[in-house]
RNA sequence: GUGCCCGUAGUUCAAUGGACAGAACACAUGGUUGCGGUCCAUGUGGUUGGAGGUUCGAUUCCUCUCGGGCACGCCA
């Protein structure tokens, strides 16, 4: 974990040296022929000056290793300094020096971001509609976020945000008050499972009234109204401020069903948490707030006050912001029926989050790419508003969309393929894989599973999720860095390894080396990770960090001769706590065998 | 029509303007009956969609172009 100190010394070198300042980039070194770390700082100093030819950068480069060898901390840690390929800088760390990271108290990343707060917003399903795949991918990007964060030093808030008003409520409560079987079934259905279930063929059948049944078309228009209505209703009982729309004035046809709508709206939309609940859990994440958009109705007042400063216009009867001056989208904050679309509901949504915890040094949103033209404008928007509130302070984390390989995309709400549904199939596989394999450990290596496909690339990039790759234990897997894990721990409890690390030893094979190698980096790769809120950076760090490992553990053996054994052991113990530590930040458990 | 994202080995994906563009899967050859079996190594495989430009240096930045996705005043 010499970086910090290295990348400070270097500062200090170029300082003193008189070169003009300028960001160092130590990077580590894929090649150990290129050291440990390395750095191209003399090629860009180079730059800087009127010389450019090649000679001036190795120059450079002497001059900076000389003044940095004038310092203990490069005396101390290092065999050798070096510049090599016309400029570059690199640095080969000592043995001994790698080997102390094997105590296990140094093997922790440091708060270096300590008393920064900041919000990450993730998860986001709607009530009445389906938990799918795309969900499941939201929430593993946001929990390991929320953890890499964590990890180095953020104090985070945990924020979801529900849409629980909205035509789609109104399509699904309109087949449970009016069509058969489903509204004979509503006292009937006891179990969460059940209740999910007969939501999602209400939701079906009544986007198909919508569709085809002008009259239907109407009531469920009626019905919307009415769930604004209930909405309303349900926040002022709680206290909270709602919109001083009076929705009632809308509805054209019968009123008297209100508050059959209200009961009905506030029983589902439970059915619905509770659901979203077990699979939070399911997938180990929580949440310190939930917002929903029905306690966000009081943004037709943000965006009128919008319109009278001037932000927002009124046109054809509707609010909108006219985004051509700043390169934006025009976009609908107000319909021309007095409802506020999802547009306003963030106006009403922002001032929330960015009061309920104090000052939050950013606010990270995890949503679809097919969003971004939204959060551009409503970020506009809240900085138009407030400046010195908003400015820089909000940003959307875009995620790919999830599709199968073998692309069956039907389940049994038809159009989507359900999150729990991949889950259940995942450990199905795996059951079948694994015979012998108890019901926990399964559990652990389904979510596995999932998560680890759902981590591995970039989050904004779409991928498409296969069964037969996730699973193998083979190359780029979750199950690959388990079964690493749970054999590593194998090894230390044939030993009854007590933990003591041996911290000194001649001679390391390369084998051992590159291990010692990747533990050093681990610090750095969650900094990295952790800023750039990039999670699938310490998947591909885990997957080298297990191949180091199995090609030393295929080529040594551990469990033979005194001083060697005792090292080995200590590396084995290593690699398994850190191993543990980066999967925890990827949100996926250890088996302790499996 | 306008804007945003993407295009890299047969496939799935990496690569903050830097060293020979890297892994995994698949394929070929070989090693390991062990501490844990589904482990490991080596090899084959690339005009980074195409054409220009900037740079000592471009997968990365700029322009044009082809192909795919998404969004763009009354959904969420």
């Amino acid at each position: 974990m010499l970086k910090q100190k290295i990348l400070e010394d270097l500062q200090k070198t170029v300082q003193d040296l008189g070169f003009p300042s300028i960001d160092i980039l130590l990077s580590i070194s894929k090649n150990p022929y290129f050291g440990d770390y390395n750095t191209n700082i003399a090629l860009q100093l180079a730059k800087l000056q009127v010389s450019k030819d090649k000679q001036k950068s190795e120059e450079i480069a002497n001059e900076i290793i000389r003044k940095l060898k004038s310092f203990d901390f490069a005396q101390d840690n290092f065999k050798e300094i070096k510049v090599a390929g016309g400029g570059f800088i690199n640095f080969f760390i000592k043995d001994e020096i790698l080997i102390e990271n094997l105590n296990p108290k140094n093997i922790v990343i440091k708060k270096i971001h300590a008393g920064k707060k900041i919000m990450v917003e993730f998860a986001h399903p709607n009530t009445h509609k389906a938990f799918h795949i795309g969900h499941l991918r939201n929430i593993s990007i946001g929990e390991s976020i929320v953890r890499l964060l964590e990890a180095v030093g953020y104090n985070v808030i945990r924020a979801n945000y529900e849409g629980d008003v909205g035509m789609h409520i109104a399509k699904a409560l309109y087949a449970l008050l009016h069509i058969s079987p489903f509204k004979e079934q509503i006292n009937k259905v006891k179990d969460v499972k059940d209740r999910i279930d007969l939501l999602g063929r209400a939701y079906a059948a009544g986007s198909k009234e919508f569709e085809e049944n002008e009259p239907a078309k109407q009531l469920i228009k009626d019905i919307n109204f009415l769930v604004y209505a209930s909405a309303q209703r349900f926040q002022q009982e709680r206290g909270i401020k709602s919109s001083s729309t009076d929705y009632m004035k809308f509805v054209t046809g019968r009123t008297e069903e209100v508050d059959n709508v209200f009961e009905l709206w506030k029983e589902t939309r439970q059915w619905s948490l509770d659901y979203f609940e077990a699979i939070y859990k399911r997938v180990y994440t929580h949440y310190d707030r939930y917002y929903f958009e029905s306690e966000c109705l009081a943004g037709v007042d943000v965006a009128r006050e919008a319109v009278e400063k001037g932000i927002l216009e009124e046109n054809d009867g509707a609010v909108i912001f006219k985004g051509e001056k700043y390169g934006l989208d025009t976009r609908v904050f107000i319909n021309s029926l007095g409802l506020p679309t999802y547009e306003a509901k963030e106006l009403a949504l922002a001032p929330k989050q960015f009061s309920e915890f104090g000052e939050l040094s950013k606010i990270v949103h995890v949503v679809g790419p097919e969003q971004s033209s939204f959060f551009k404008v409503t970020f506009k928007v809240e900085e138009l508003l407030d400046l010195k509130k908003y400015e820089d302070k909000q940003y959307h984390l875009i995620y790919g969309w999830v599709r199968l390989k073998h692309g069956k995309m039907s389940s049994r709400a038809g159009e989507v393929v359900l999150g729990e549904w991949l889950l259940d199939e995942a450990k199905k596989e795996i059951k079948k894989e694994f015979p012998e394999m108890d019901e926990e450990t399964a559990e652990i290596v389904a979510v596995g599973v999932v998560k680890y496909s759902m981590l591995a690339f970039g989050t904004s990039s779409e991928i498409s999720f296969s069964f037969e790759d996730s699973i193998s234990l083979e190359g780029d897997s979750g199950p690959y860095l388990q079964y690493t894990y749970a054999r590593a721990k194998s090894v230390l409890r044939m030993a009854n390894y007590n933990f003591e690390p041996v911290l000194s030893l001649k001679n390391l094979e390369k084998e051992e080396r590159e291990i010692l190698r990747m533990i050093e980096y681990f610090e750095s790769m969650v900094e990295e990770a952790a800023i750039n809120y990039a999670p699938n950076i310490i998947a591909q760090y885990l997957t080298d960090l297990s191949k180091s490992y199995n090609l030393f553990y295929q080529k040594h053996r551990i469990l033979e001769g005194e001083e060697k054994m005792e090292f080995r052991l200590a590396l084995s113990c290593a690699v398994a706590a850190t191993l543990k530590m980066g999967l925890y930040l990827l949100g996926i458990k250890v088996p302790e065998r499996m």
